[in-house]
DNA sequence: CCGGTTAGTCGGTCGGATCAACGAATCGCG
DNA sequence: CGCGATTCGTTGATCCGACCGACTAACCGG
């Protein structure tokens, strides 16, 4: 019961903010005492601050706040992608800590090679961790691939031609030396799932309870945020929407059906709508990175057939999304991955599209939203998720006793 | 702390079935000392009865069985449909106390008069709980609609001509004489999502966490059941699956658009692909009960035409089917509404079109059943959805100190 | 009849939430 | 400047309720 109230205590300013004991206690329902004693124990396991004496303008004695101290915990987020590797290193309030991105040409590599990589990354996270006293509280591993979250095993990722490839134990056989040290969960998502996550947990869109987060790449991916909480589906196998089937007389795709979704909006069918084969856009040997420039600068300076191509890309978001929309009647639609990169083309045709075919009125209330984290999001959604452990349980911390100043803490 | 123990107990029971007391304290981790208070107080409120002494098998004092004990408490479930209202009264294990259905052509009347007729038969409801003296909890109301549940309002439900109906207030208002008596909260929700929650709780897939239920009748409806709970989305608006357009060439759509999955797999296409217009099933003077037993009949006795119209049906619900299961992951789909009476026809071809259309391997380890409820899915889904009340803080019910038989009570 | 084993209850203990009252800090006002 | 009013946070007393150990109850097999 200690344990719920102070995860209560936490949470509540986690969302809502930072706010005087009195205020929390009227908040929250729990007694002032209460509210004392629980402050009391967030502090001394670093996880709270008391804050400036509240600028007075009422009458009465003014509260002191307390707000979230980040920085004694971090969750670390890896992501593996097609080409890179990302890791972040996230505090209690979301500040990055640390960021560091490794190119990488993953499907060319054998798995081991690659989670030799990863676990380089990872517990340079964690040296990072170490060096500013701050305790890791897990690793959270986003693949674009269907993952078996519980088992911790990637099950299939054909951008990344893996299968059935443990990542959770073959992380944890290669970082026994810091998991010593440091015992923590290490888990694996979804991509498109984390991209959720971190858009409901520090996005434009935060702290909205129902939404659903699209994450442009080659492939499209759905994570679905709902009543506050990540649908992971049964398996971990939710937000596969790729291949939504559109039209049954559109373009081919790599599945051998034709008109999914993603010949529509996908980054390749994107490009096939904007340039022809000679066009140097579509050069492969360029990354996506660059070519995606080309098409925003050509956007920017006006040029009809990437506005056209651009248009109708919108106008497929809408059409797949009103599906989706339909469906789970989220607060918001937030677009990541290089949808992000070129929302402004996207939104208007998207919007119509979907004013056309969502049965609700008003499109159920719901709005578009460009993602303000674009291809971080789903690595700042998995050190989220990692810090979600805090909140659940803040007795997990250890306690650092009286002494605020610990160059070496031991705890 | 207390009502969360009492609640952990009761739904334990509730999941898990009887059990002793030693059973319960080792499952749910409590301490044997507080396993039994805990007893005593849901045996005080009527909520719990102790049962046999345990067949002696093994070594040891035998254990004396607790078990849920319905007869106190009853969560009412009232449908309204394009035909018909129905009202069902469930006790706490899920048993039928009352069941009653009234044929009444909803569209043609006014909302007022529609309402008039729902309060009534409510109001039975609650009378036959007064006669059984049984402790009515909750009131929940299932309509084909888009529901904006938390005001209590039908926004918009086209099959009954209805927009913008506040059915909560209008139910409260023409029901004060027995709210007066029976405090209780009425609410209002998407029949689909109902069926689903029905489902859940004690259909054939009882227990799992992770469904989808697809309600056949003149259109398509989708309840989701995700981690245990409803998706309602932010507005309740979920479910509206219908109007996934799964060929821009196909049949037209009483929505303006083409090749809608309900043109394919609703009532009206499924005849539409069985009989030709002059055909006797195709009558619209004849209920579609009727209707739907001459096809039945048609099917039993080898007649190709109708055969092959299911096969399409029942592919249609595949390719509909796998756009629902990639994106949210469930552990079964459920088919209701007129698809469990054509069940055996449809299965084959849909789980054929699942095997190829569902990205993940195994179709996600997804089941294919029909429902059990099958028309009775909803109202179930209501009343079981306020006997939640009672499972979420079984200190709602008051104590009846020590006497057992109390013909008209006054609690 | 007696040890062995498991079920349920009883009295004591203790963690921790609540309550009431008090000291602390600020404002408005005379 | 002093005083009441007001709100904040803490302190000591109280009490609820979960936990623990020990006991009785009820069955088994020999």
């Amino acid at each position: 019961m200690r344990r719920s109230n102070l995860a209560l205590v936490l949470r509540h300013l986690g969302a809502r903010g930072s706010r005087s004991r009195a205020g929390i206690a009227a908040d929250t329902g729990l007694n002032k005492a209460t509210v004392s004693s629980l402050v009391a124990e967030l502090v001394d396991r670093g996880l709270v601050r008391e804050g400036e004496p509240h600028r007075a303008g009422a009458v009465g004695r003014p509260g002191k706040d307390v707000a979230l101290d980040g920085r004694c915990v971090g969750g670390i987020g890896v992501e593996v992608n097609v080409d890179y590797l990302t890791a972040v290193v996230l505090d209690l309030t979301s500040t990055v800590l640390f960021e560091q991105r490794v190119a990488l040409d993953v499907p060319s590599l054998p798995p081991e090679d690659v989670l030799d990589a990863v676990a380089g990354l990872t517990s340079r996270a964690i040296r990072e961790c170490e060096r500013r006293d701050v305790l890791p509280v897990g690793v959270t591993v986003a693949i674009p691939a269907l993952v078996d979250v519980a088992a911790g095993v990637v099950a299939f990722a054909p951008n990344l031609r893996w299968r059935d490839v443990p990542v959770v134990r073959g992380l944890a056989d290669r970082l026994t030396g810091p998991l010593a040290e440091h015992p923590m969960p290490i888990r694996v998502a979804n991509d498109a799932n984390l991209a959720a996550l971190g858009e409901h947990a520090m996005g434009g869109v935060a702290g909205t309870a129902d939404l659903v987060h699209l994450t442009g790449g080659m492939g499209v991916g759905a994570g679905v945020i709902s009543g506050g909480r990540l649908l992971g589906g049964a398996e971990g196998f939710s937000g596969e929407v790729g291949h939504i089937q559109l039209d049954p007389a559109g373009h081919e795709c790599g599945c051998g059906r034709r008109g999914c979704w993603e010949t529509l909006v996908g980054m390749a069918g994107m490009l096939r709508l904007a340039a022809d084969a000679d066009d140097p856009v579509s050069d492969p040997a360029l990354g996506l990175d660059q070519r995606l420039d080309m098409i925003r600068c050509r956007a920017e300076t006006g040029d009809r057939r990437t506005l056209d191509a651009l248009e109708r890309v919108g106008a497929g978001l809408g059409v797949g999304a009103a599906i989706l929309i339909n469906f789970v009647n989220p607060r918001a639609v937030v677009l990541g991955g290089y949808f992000a990169c070129l929302g402004p083309y996207l939104l208007g045709p998207m919007r119509a599209e979907l004013r056309a075919r969502v049965i609700a009125p008003d499109i159920g209330g719901c709005r578009v939203e460009l993602s303000t984290l674009g291809f971080a999001a789903a690595s700042r959604g998995g050190a989220n998720a990692a810090l979600e452990a805090v909140f659940d349980d803040p007795a997990i911390v250890p306690i650092r006793s009286a002494a605020r100043v610990s160059a070496t803490g031991s705890g």
